[in-house]
RNA sequence: GCCCCGGUAGUGUAGUGGCCUAUCAUACGGGCCUGUCGAGCCCGUGACUCGGGUCCAAAUCCCGGCCGGGGCGCCA
């Protein structure tokens, strides 16, 4: 019966089974030898002793990491530390691996971050490695389902674009046929188009595209947004629907991966109760009342979000940014436009979730649009969508990445993407 | 865009002008070992990012390229 590693708990003593999966380690010995095989599920010995094997004789030449399969029967009356090994009846090769390996998968000596990523395969062979996307997986469904749950229809919107999504530069231009077209840095223009569609609340996972030169832990040129945007809607529901998605895809992954959340060395939990508001002005008095110069109107350096995080457990709301600093579409607070009705979610000093109520009425949005710079007959075809019925709407969207990063405590964000796109690598 | 730091065997490192015929670990190859499980012990293979320059002498100092890490800006 071919089984899993971690179906083996459900074989009876003396069964015979067949494994496969990665020679991970081989030590031979005069008269037994042993290999721990490796498959998603975990690690198991293998015990082999000359005569009693096929393919005893060959166990010799066989490299780590090479593909086997093996045929024996479990066995609980072992000197094995785990407790549990497979006497095997026969081991084959079905694909042999090259030696020595450009990086070790149980090595004492850990590789570099670059040697890992351009190795990434063998870097994903590693479980806990391969735990940050089990996880990232979990997490998004989780997600997924609340937002299907609370009416919102999944979308995919066009990742080759004519124009900025705010106007600014740090696009990746790419050639279109005989036209000039970029890469989306955000599904922002298009989200607001399909609340105008009717379709009243839209959420989409996909990559964004952001050609600016940054070489940091919490940067990549490419990454995954969750974006979401609702009609009828304000800044406040969508943080309550932002709060509650988070809420529901750690919820999902603790109910159903207790034996992730068991491999890691930290915790996870479902925050509780509401997360917790501060204005951008009391960030300001805050960060006053502690010596540093903040002035309205600039944003605050990672220095000093270090400093307003340090004063809240997990996750917390900064709200009611100036309305400079934010794109033209955000709303601008009423009777204080100064301020606009924007959010961003943080976790410490890092910023997941940039989020607001848009402006609706198309004659502000032209207006903010010209108050940026921004040419409004460049976005005509976004405009149009707001001159013949658009409702009022709000949305976020959330670097999927940076969740993974904080939820799992990494130091870097390449940690949190497979193959990472950044400053200089695109290759794997 | 600005600034800082780094590149030595497959991997990770030591080394700051001569003592480097380059350290150590791990990996790899061979040997010993009836049960290992971070196996152990013995032997061995294996490296100074590239191109210029300074100097009697360069892994080491200088210039440039390439590659990488980080800080700021900007942002998810």
């Amino acid at each position: 019966m071919q089984v899993n590693v971690s179906g083996l708990k459900d074989i009876k003593e003396g069964e015979e089974v067949v494994l496969n999966g990665w020679l991970q380690e081989i030590r031979i010995l005069k008269n037994i030898s042993f290999i721990v095989l490796r498959d998603h599920t975990g690690t198991i010995q293998i015990t082999s002793k000359p005569g009693l094997t096929t393919g005893y004789d060959v166990l010799s030449q066989m490299t780590r990491e090479t593909v086997i399969s093996v045929s024996g029967n479990l066995t609980r009356k072992t000197q094995s530390k785990s407790g549990v090994e497979v006497i095997a009846k026969s081991i084959e090769v079905l694909n042999a691996s090259k030696s020595p390996l450009p990086l070790g998968i149980i090595d004492p000596v850990s590789a570099d971050i670059e040697t890992r990523l351009t190795n990434r395969f063998l870097d994903l062979r590693k479980p806990e490695v391969a735990m940050i996307f089990r996880i990232e997986s979990e997490l998004l469904w989780g997600m997924r389902q609340f937002f299907h749950d609370s009416d919102f229809v999944e979308v995919h919107t066009p990742k080759i674009v004519a124009a900025a999504t705010e106007g600014g530069a740090d696009l990746f231009p790419v050639q279109y046929f005989e036209k000039q077209a970029y890469l989306n840095q955000s599904p922002q223009l298009y989200k607001e188009m399909l609340i105008s569609a009717g379709l009243n609340r839209v959420f989409e996972v996909g990559p964004a595209f952001r050609a600016e030169k940054h070489n940091t832990p919490r940067h990549l040129n490419e990454f995954t947004s969750i974006d979401i945007e609702m009609g009828f809607a304000d800044h406040n529901d969508a943080m309550l629907m932002l709060q509650e998605g988070i809420k529901s895809g750690i919820r999902h992954l603790i109910a159903h991966r207790q034996e992730y959340i068991a491999s890691l060395s930290q915790r996870i939990d479902v925050p509780e109760g509401d997360f917790p508001k501060i204005t951008y002005r009391d960030c300001i008095t805050k960060l006053e009342s502690q010596g540093e110069i903040a002035k309205f109107g600039e944003d605050f350096t990672p220095e000093q979000l270090k400093i307003i995080g340090g004063e809240f457990q997990g996750f917390y709301f900064i709200t009611e940014w100036p309305s400079s600093l934010r794109a033209f579409y955000t709303h601008p607070k009423p009777g204080d436009e100064k301020v606009s009705n924007s959010f961003d979610l943080q976790y410490r000093e890092f910023e997941i979730t940039s989020g607001a109520q848009r402006v609706h009425d198309p004659a502000m949005l032209e207006e903010r649009l010209r108050s940026k710079n921004l040419n409004p007959e460049d976005f005509s075809f976004y405009l149009n969508a707001f001159r013949y019925g658009m409702p009022p709407h709000a949305g976020w969207g959330l670097g999927l990445e940076r969740l993974s990063l904080i939820m799992l405590n990494l130091q870097n964000i390449r940690e949190a993407i497979l193959f990472p796109r950044d400053r200089t690598r695109i290759t794997p």
